[in-house]
DNA sequence: GCCGCAAGAAGGCACGTTTCTGCACGGTGA
DNA sequence: TCACCGTGCAGAAACGTGCCTTCTTGCGGC
């Protein structure tokens, strides 16, 4: 007795609410949850009454009842101490957004949470399934989240034999070689390529998808390799990559501010882009459209996987996933500008041979 | 006795690992918690068993016990029904950034919720405190967060009396005055400026600065707005402001895309930058490094904010302060580059520096 | 020999909710 | 009249911690 009205020191519990609309505390939770028998002027009586009170359900309290908490862990990934990427700003921010505004709409909030992280960080939230951003081979956070029953899904494939619930990703082998092709077509002779040294998924496929296209149309591979979460190396193996005496006449870049970065050592060895030079970026900024000149973009809607993937989790999370792990591939998008469109008319270069489409 | 050992529906919980060891829960609690008086023995005994059976804490009952959750929310600006800004991608990018590398080096975890999420969104995650990101002049989530008690500090100046816990800002109008001071030196005779249309604070102080300095100068103001909302809309408004009459000699942009939109524009119109005109814009875009000519930018230190507004927030979550509202000015950071230097003594071409630098 | 003291550990309540179970009651068919 | 059933609601058991209180025990001082 004395508690229920007596003890005013934080919010109004659902006992206060209870006391005050003179029914039970079933009747209220059943009331405000929309369950249980009740007839409508009850409900309308207590909820007006919770109203009143300011009354707001404790979440810590529903979280330990329920066993769900609405929310959902956003692991990006980390170089040094340091969470998120630098090197892919627009694509994070892209993602994030979508990912953040489809769980919204389906009652989940999400939780920034870097790899990195301690265990007992981890521990201290109640998550009811994690999104991992490009997750690294055999990465201990992902095993352990596995191992402790969550639902994991992730943007890019997997890398080990981790059971994760499932996988968004880009057909990046199709998109480099679409890529490469288009550039072939273009008038591109020996086609250059910008990558990483980190050993991700999403490098190490681009990669292997620029070797084997090299293999097919007989070209040797010009391809300069940075720490991409080095800002300012990307400058430095762009002009190295420019300087080379088997210089190619077209780059792709596979980071986002390898555009600028490309665009610039051009500048400084006297190369026309794109008369004298092709150039394509992997990249979500909308800085290409207006640079001079404009640059060919590689787009891997980011909106769509971020949206994809926590519609797929949240299947998860509520039971109406299929046993089997879900993986959905999303198409990318070659956002083609004056940076990569031929200026002389025609120079016939054999085409390699179409494999697909002509 | 059956239950300890009997369900094994979910994970260990403290009884378990009570019983596992032969004590009871509150040794168990006390032994990993660091508290109560225990010999070291019975610690480490605790703490093996405690690992041996892969015990994690459940978050939600510790958060309802306590009444702490290790979380803060961050809430980011919406336009239209879609999280965060889209003018300002490394801005954000960056201060979450920090805030979440701050949050995390003292045991709490970020929570992304749009300031549109309805209550009920809200109130299904208990927040430790808050971190509001350009308050609106009375937002009715911000008032809702003070009324409830929860500690909410804002990055922007809060708007309306709304009691916010504290907040951190630049000296924006210092900032534009510099600004402009500084394109004055480089020879500007008539400086305009590309603002927005929205009633942000930050857009509000930067054109009252450019107004009052235009004022004491004796200067007429020349300015074009759009809204910062819309990219497309930029890259009009600056055409507009380089198309007017009484074109300007210089030019700062308020938000990130300006200095590309402008550039672009310039070229349109034949205008040399920095010859013919200069270029500021804020920005914390590193591809203004290496634009031709690299552009000027002023940066708000979003870093520093991110961090300073988590360390006030937490400070306050723990009950660390001070009573009066803390506020916080961070300087801001002009980077002068080619765009606002008016006969460059020579375009002297720089290498790239080394990636470690000297 | 008894009392006080302190270390070590256990008992049990409370946090605020959800939900299972079940009671009271009025209407209805047999 | 009685058994039966559906409706409207209440009681109370969890959920898994943290922590306040209490109990036991060994031991030294008077």
């Amino acid at each position: 007795m004395g508690r229920s009205s007596g003890r005013r020191l934080g919010r109004a519990g659902i006992r206060d609410v209870a006391a005050a609309a003179g029914v039970s505390i079933t009747t209220v939770s059943d009331a405000l949850n929309g369950k249980g028998r009740l007839p409508d002027a009850t409900r309308s009586h207590v909820r007006e009454v919770a109203d009143r009170l300011g009354y707001r359900p404790s979440a810590a309290a529903r979280t330990l009842r329920t066993g769900k908490s609405g929310l959902i862990g956003l692991t990006v990934t980390t170089y040094g101490d340091e969470p998120f990427t630098f090197t892919e700003f627009a694509y994070f921010a892209e993602m994030a957004r979508a990912a953040t505004s489809a769980a919204l709409a389906r009652g989940y909030a999400l939780v920034i949470l870097p790899a990195t992280s301690r265990h007992d960080v981890w521990s201290n939230v109640a998550l009811d399934g994690t999104v991992v951003i490009d997750p690294a081979d055999g990465d201990p956070v992902l095993t352990e989240l596995v191992r402790h029953g969550i639902p994991v899904v992730s943007d890019g494939r997997p890398g080990g034999t981790i059971p994760v619930t499932g996988w968004v990703d880009n057909d990046h082998e199709a998109a480099v070689l679409g890529l490469l092709d288009h550039l072939a077509e273009a008038g591109a002779r020996r086609i250059g390529l910008l990558t990483g040294t980190t050993t991700d998924t999403y490098t190490r496929l681009s990669t292997t998808a620029y070797l084997n296209w090299c293999e097919r149309v007989g070209q040797d591979p010009v391809y300069e390799s940075y720490p991409a979460y080095d800002p300012r190396a990307g400058a430095v193996a762009a002009d190295r990559l420019l300087a080379r005496p088997d210089r190619p006449d077209a780059v792709y870049g596979l980071f986002d501010p390898n555009g600028t970065d490309l665009l610039a050592a051009a500048r400084r060895y006297g190369l026309r882009v794109p008369d004298d030079l092709l150039l394509v970026c992997c990249s979500e900024s909308t800085v290409y459209a207006t640079t001079e000149p404009p640059i060919t973009t590689l787009s891997l809607k980011p909106r769509r996987i971020g949206t994809a993937v926590v519609q797929i989790l949240i299947d998860a999370i509520e039971g109406l996933d299929s046993t089997c792990p879900v993986e959905q591939v999303i198409p990318t998008d070659l956002i083609v500008r004056t940076s990569s469109q031929r200026r002389s008319p025609r120079t016939t270069v054999s085409p390699p041979r179409g494999p697909a489409g002509d």
